[in-house]
DNA sequence: ACATCAATTGCAAACCTTTGCATTAATATT
DNA sequence: AATATTAATGCAAAGGTTTGCAATTGATGT
């Protein structure tokens, strides 16, 4: 292990105590400046680092945190990631990653082993499938600090870190309307989970709002977030008698997907159907047509979920106030869905 | 922070020592079965965890691994990030991961920070402009062990996991003339980097190899590795008074923007242009048209490195043999070049 | 009844650092 | 010259765990 040079080393060498060489290199008052200098000038010459572990143990903080995802290979939670890290850094705490892969069971054997490796607090992004949240209770049991970012643990009284998706879906609904779509379908993400929950509630609201009929038929499920996720549902929707002309897909992922199956029926987008996605993903801007969709600030719900956690961690356990974040989500028009 | 419970507290719960407890709870023979039952039940109901500090500071090893790369965002780290993962987590390990963002400055003092929290050791993938490799010197120093992945440093003495660029290249170029590209321009990475270097040098060996003329005009040089920096180089090419007929794009973000450009000049890809990428990211068989590629494997790379650095951190310091392993990347055919 | 032995358990040091309190040495005060 | 004061340093405990060695206990053998 690196450093292996300590301070007891250095005490012995200068044949003085070892308290003595910690408080000049601390800085301490009470210690002789020639003192001071002698000391740190060996500690430099000898490359001396403090002990992290020692301290660690000593303070009972470890300056890591535990972040927890379903994925990392995802630019939506990449750059959270970027955000939490830009946060962390400077104040000299270090990201711990544990990916869940949607896996309820390893999301839970993740956070616990961070657990047992004493990471200072937790952002968690849950599972889809994620129902038991036991393991959280344990964390609250433990008082270590959790913030929840992007996806909400209902009924788990932590802070939370959301973005507005029932209102993002709203914005893209009715823009579709807007751009004269009449019979909007949705492709929707799996149910359980509460984000998808409230882009297909805000997509039934808005047709409510404007009075157009909801038709079961246009609303799709689909099985994942991932590109090839959106070719099953796409092929479905046109398979119906009568055809949408316009299509809300849940992230841009599964409408990169869908689009390739419109463009190989030579469906013209967004003339015949208008198109739009969720969440603003790089390659939505360089697709075929390029993709209009709506905005989530990512490295923001990074940077401010970070905060709160810091935040959290350097107050008193009686003050830590729980915190809810909403953040708004804004509409991005591109090709897919510009009529006008 | 988490299990308050220690093995003090267990022994003066049952009025015995500590070392007691403690060979009870490993299972030490010496230790009398129902000595062992009662305190293991015992920590059980407390909940017991052993302090991963205290062991750390005793064993000297974290089981923390520093994972160094330039970003997270794009596909290609992120996927080698799993490999790593996937290797680490069932071992016990947890990776703690800096991002360099390309800075070399950065770079350096992530390398230095994760050395002071006592990382075990590094994996590491470096900035394209870092030139100079003192920090890793440092690593050596502390015998750290260090295993460097995708972007080499070259006369570094540490064990490597690369991708054969050449090679890839080659594939790509060899493919294109396949199609019959007699003026194949090229879209390069930042020349410093070793990466894009290798791949330059595999296009032009191939052009040479087959008596093809070699056109500096038609070699351009990207700034990064983002979509929007195929634009620029794309745009230049087309500006030529004669245009090339293939284009080899030194990764596929690149070609996702290059493609946009051809696009809107309405020219006929792979007819009149027969492009190709390299790296086979996942929206590289989504885009329009579908971007031939080289496949390179991400995540097999970052599960050999992770491999080969634990075997070196499980391995006394003087048998640690330095590894050099090379993978193979892998021509993927789709419709942007695919003329026959 | 005494020595020997095995079976259990406990002590203390080690890993490295910080810090309250005690100690020492040196100076200032009367 | 004796006392009070200040400046500088050291001691030891604490944080949690492991482990070599010593100590205790009870039993066995003669």
């Amino acid at each position: 292990m690196a450093g292996t040079v300590t301070i007891v080393d250095l005490a012995r060498e200068l044949k003085i105590s070892p308290s003595t060489v910690s408080r000049a290199l601390r800085d301490h008052p009470a210690i002789k400046v020639e003192t001071k200098v002698l000391v740190q000038e060996l500690a430099k010459k000898l490359g001396y680092q403090p002990n992290a572990l020692a301290l660690s143990l000593l303070y009972k903080k470890t300056n890591n945190i535990g972040i927890v995802v379903p994925e990392i290979t995802s630019y939506f939670f990449s750059s959270i990631i970027c955000g939490i890290q830009d946060v962390l850094d400077p104040e000299g705490q270090h990201a711990v990653i544990s990916q869940s892969n949607e896996s309820p069971e390893i999301e839970k054997k993740g956070i616990e082993t961070l657990l047992s490796s004493r990471v200072d607090g937790f952002l968690i992004s849950s599972t889809f499938n994620t129902q038991d949240y036991s393991h959280f209770e344990k964390l609250r049991q433990n008082n270590i600090p959790v913030v929840v970012f992007d996806r909400d643990c209902e009924g788990q009284n932590v802070s939370k870190v959301l973005v507005d998706d029932y209102n993002g879906a709203c914005q893209a609904v009715e823009h579709l309307i807007s751009q004269g779509c009449k019979r909007i379908a949705h492709i929707a993400g799996p149910q359980y989970l509460s984000i998808a929950e409230h882009r297909k509630n805000g997509y039934l609201d808005t047709l409510r709002k404007h009075n157009l009929p909801i038709d079961t038929d246009l609303i799709v499920e689909s099985r994942f977030f991932q590109m090839e996720d959106g070719v099953e549902p796409a092929k479905r929707l046109l398979g119906l008698k009568e055809k949408p002309d316009g299509l809300f897909i849940v992230n841009d992922g599964i409408a990169i997907g869908a689009l390739s199956v419109l463009r190989e029926r030579n469906i013209k987008v967004p003339q015949e159907i208008a198109v739009i996605g969720f969440d603003n993903d790089p390659f939505s801007s360089f697709s075929f047509p390029s993709l209009s969709t709506i905005d989530q600030p990512t490295y923001e719900m990074g940077m401010l979920a970070a905060r709160i956690l810091l935040n959290a961690i350097n107050s008193p356990e009686e003050q830590r106030e729980i915190r809810n974040e909403i953040l708004k989500p804004e509409l991005i028009v591109r090709d897919s869905s510009r009529r006008k």
